[in-house]
RNA sequence: GGCCCGAUGGCGGAGUGGUUACGCACCGGACUGCAAAUCCGUUUACGCCGGUUCGAUUCCGGCUCGGGCCUCCA
């Protein structure tokens, strides 16, 4: 590779609302804590696209010679269906209302979670912090800020916003006084305060709760990421990802706390806010209407996969799009990356067997150009869609050594995260779940045609392909694969 | 009501004060018994009205339309 350091990362970052050179804490290294799901339900593919942003800026972190640690969090305690300290907890009203413990619940939607991590392409972060692991460390973090920051109630610990400088500048004014729509907690200093335990309410019982100087009760949402991108990365750490949504409310409140602990125990912090920069992607949107839990149905990967799309068109559409634009979701958006991503791959497959010979090469000078072009796309705040545009004037490419082109795909899709090397075609001949012909049946039917045309008795031949096809299926004569399936 | 964002060719989606984004689709060609797949080539754009400028899709103002957040969501 060639020096990945020519042109400086330069990053996006909320706070600030401005473009940034990455530059970081410790010299070398990335740390980058990632907001994750709370496992009370199935992600979506839009929850999935902050995941898929998340892994190409570790990616690109790592292209860029950094050594990363990444962390992302499971929320499987504290989250209400109400941010603003209303509502109840997610994951309790979810366990009731699939008559299951709390404990499975988690257990069950962090596996389906995972799952569609790893279809995704998504790396490994160094680790996943859950919630449930950290509640002591939690009760001694909000013990530390306690006195000078936060206020009891009966209903639980708050912090109290006014006691830390510049609240809610991640938001931009997240003090103001909004319309008064917000189920209001009595008793709370200022509308904009938050729970940091929440105590069982009298004669009841949760199937989560621990005992705390406050009372028996649970941790509130926002001190969890608080409390574990501090545990783990250490206060300061370089970047802080998630959804746009949590500009408003919920890192605006984490930034308060880790004002509160950062300025309590004498720790230097950039920006004094925990994170030196905060980096959030936009929403994939949908005609009709946003994507929405609430809402009923959503569109799960495996809804994709049950279709018979690859999970890696879905990751291929994520990144046609730069992470802070609205992405606009649609079948044939899927289709039509889902037709480049198999021409990519059918690309990388036959220059595999042509290289197959050769030793494993390093890209040469003739490649320069191109890897310093997608240095600077990948450079410029992550900018995915050209950076998409020069692998594909990698892989097009003509008269140059097949093994050393390889070399340099197998560099750009390491950013990429498409797998392309790794991947066959037949990997991404899925098989849509409504398809009522198995595998062999097509392949006998196809060598009978074959043996038909073989004797030009065409209209025994066309007739057959018009059979697969109304099953689905669509007869390539001219291409190695044979056949394929019939999407949308 | 408050805050904020967007408007690019058939669809998605980059970018730029004057030169081709790109992908998919479409169209033409090659290949094929005919198709499909694949490859090659080509066409279509910058919401409206003003302003700044030699020149604006790109900067500024207004308008219209759409969207987001302030209620759960990545």
């Amino acid at each position: 590779m060639t020096d990945a350091n020519a042109v400086p990362l330069t990053l996006f970052n909320s706070l600030t609302r401005r473009l940034e050179p990455f530059e970081p804490v410790h010299a070398g290294e990335a740390r980058v804590y990632s907001c994750g799901p709370t496992v009370y339900n199935y992600p979506h593919i839009g929850n999935m696209r902050a995941y898929v942003f998340a892994d190409v800026l570790g990616r690109t972190l790592s292209f860029k010679g950094y050594t990363l640690t990444h962390v992302i969090n499971i929320t499987d305690v504290g989250h209400l269906t109400d941010d603003a300290d209303a509502g109840e907890d997610k994951m309790e009203k979810m366990a009731r209302a699939e008559a299951r413990s709390i404990w499975d619940i988690a257990e069950h939607y962090k596996q389906a979670y995972w799952a569609d991590v790893r279809a995704l392409n998504i790396r490994q972060p160094a680790q996943w912090t859950v919630a449930t692991d950290y509640v002591p460390q939690m009760i001694a973090f909000a013990e530390g800020i306690a006195e000078k920051h936060c206020y009891e109630l009966p209903s639980g610990l708050y912090f109290d916003v006014s006691t830390v400088a510049d609240y809610g500048r991640l938001a931009r004014a997240a003090t103001e006084e909004g319309e008064g729509r917000i189920e209001q907690v009595d008793g709370k200093r200022h509308q904009a305060d938050f729970a940091i335990w929440r105590k069982t309410p009298e004669g009841e019982k949760r199937q989560m709760e621990w005992d705390s100087p406050w009372g028996r009760g649970a941790p509130g949402w926002h001190l969890e990421c608080s409390v574990m991108s501090g545990a783990v990365l250490g206060f300061p750490f370089d970047v802080h990802t998630g959804g746009i949504d949590h500009r408003e409310i919920h890192h605006p409140n984490e930034i308060a706390q880790n004002q509160a602990h950062c300025c309590t125990n004498g720790l230097d912090v950039p920006s004094n806010s925990g994170a030196k920069m905060w980096m959030h992607n936009n929403f994939l949107v949908e005609r009709s209407g946003k994507m929405s839990k609430s809402s009923g149905e959503f569109l799960r990967l495996q809804l994709l996969i049950d279709k018979g799309y690859s999970p890696l068109a879905y990751r291929l559409l994520c990144l046609q799009a730069h992470y802070r634009s609205e992405l606009e979701f649609s079948w044939d958006g899927l289709t039509a990356a889902l037709t480049r991503l198999k021409r990519m791959v059918l690309a990388v497959a036959q220059l595999k067997e042509r290289a197959a010979d050769a030793a494993p090469a390093a890209p040469g000078p003739k490649f320069q150009p191109f890897l310093e072009r997608f240095d600077a796309a990948i450079s410029d705040d992550l900018n995915t869609p050209v950076a998409l545009t020069v692998l594909d004037e990698v892989i097009a490419l003509k008269k140059v050594d097949p093994a050393e082109k390889l070399a340099a795909i197998a560099a750009l899709d390491a950013v990429m995260g498409l797998n392309l090397l790794n991947i066959a075609r037949t990997d991404l001949r899925i098989r849509p779940k409504s398809a009522d012909i198995a595998e062999d049946e097509i392949e006998a039917i196809l060598a009978e045609r074959k043996a038909a045309r073989a004797e030009k008795d065409f209209a025994r031949s066309d007739a057959l392909r018009d059979q697969l096809a109304a099953r689905g299926v669509e007869a390539m004569d001219g291409d190695p694969l044979g056949w394929e399936w019939k999407l949308g």
